[in-house]
DNA sequence: CTAACTGGCAGCTCGCTCAG
DNA sequence: CTGAGCGAGCTGCCAGTTAG
């Protein structure tokens, strides 16, 4: 499915309450298990839940817990760390990263979740292609985030006393620990050892949401 | 005192592997 | 060939700590 079709089919949804949305029996499965909203959006997309690189053929989707104005509760997840770690060591250009074709195409979706299941909906989409000009200044601070990150990623490595990776952050976008028992050591070529205990991953923070409705006039 | 940050937990689906 | 088991990668949620 390409990005723009899901755009579309989300705003004939958006802004419904979950209750007018979907039936007792899947609402019932959100409240038994939180984590079930974000597929549930991609089964009403008429999606295929997959584990694959990218959600669309061309661009991601994200979804977020929010209030009714869109402001974010929480970080965004982006991507995982673990198989891009020596990519990062060595400062690898940021457009050619993983993680560059990760955010470049995103379809951003707030997911209102005040009061009770029933009541939640999801709002507005933001569309975000760092390849339009509007956005020039967006991609711009993201390439000098990565770069900052990469070497504090290095200082930390270097400097730290369990010679280990730690929260490293930008101005939209930081790498923290993201794993559960048992962990996933991340192991460097690079420097031809561990160099976390536990595996990491890239989120948004919350001020990058509120950039792009900025950008965006919302 | 409150909001944000940090580190961590858990559950889901997929694809791969391997025994039968 | 087939199905169980498992690892990888994805998702969301939260408690304790720190910063403003």
């Amino acid at each position: 499915m390409k990005l723009h079709e899901a755009e579309r089919k989300l705003n004939e949804i958006a802004n419904i309450k979950f209750k007018d949305l979907f039936t007792a029996e899947e609402l019932q499965t959100i409240i038994v298990n939180k984590g079930k909203t974000g597929q549930l959006l991609e089964l009403a997309l008429g999606m295929k839940l997959s584990n694959k690189n990218r959600d669309f053929e061309d661009g991601e989707l994200k979804t977020n817990k929010c209030d009714e104005t869109g402001k974010p509760a929480e970080t965004i997840f982006i991507t995982q760390v673990s198989n891009m770690i020596d990519d990062l060591l060595q400062n690898k250009p940021f457009e050619e990263t993983s993680l560059f074709e990760k955010i470049d195409n995103i379809l951003y979706v707030p997911v209102c979740k005040v009061g009770e299941p029933t009541e939640w909906s999801f709002l507005e989409s933001v569309h975000v292609n760092l390849n339009e000009e509007r956005f020039f200044c967006l991609r711009e601070q993201l390439h000098k985030d990565y770069d900052t990150i990469c070497q504090l990623l290095n200082h930390h490595i270097e400097t730290s006393k369990d010679g280990f990776i730690h929260t490293s952050n930008g101005k939209f976008i930081q790498i923290r620990s993201k794993d559960s028992k048992p962990y996933h050591p991340i192991y460097s070529n690079v420097y031809g050892r561990e160099v976390s205990n536990k595996n990491h991953a890239f989120y948004f923070k919350k001020q990058f949401v509120g950039e792009i409705r900025r950008i965006l006039g919302l």
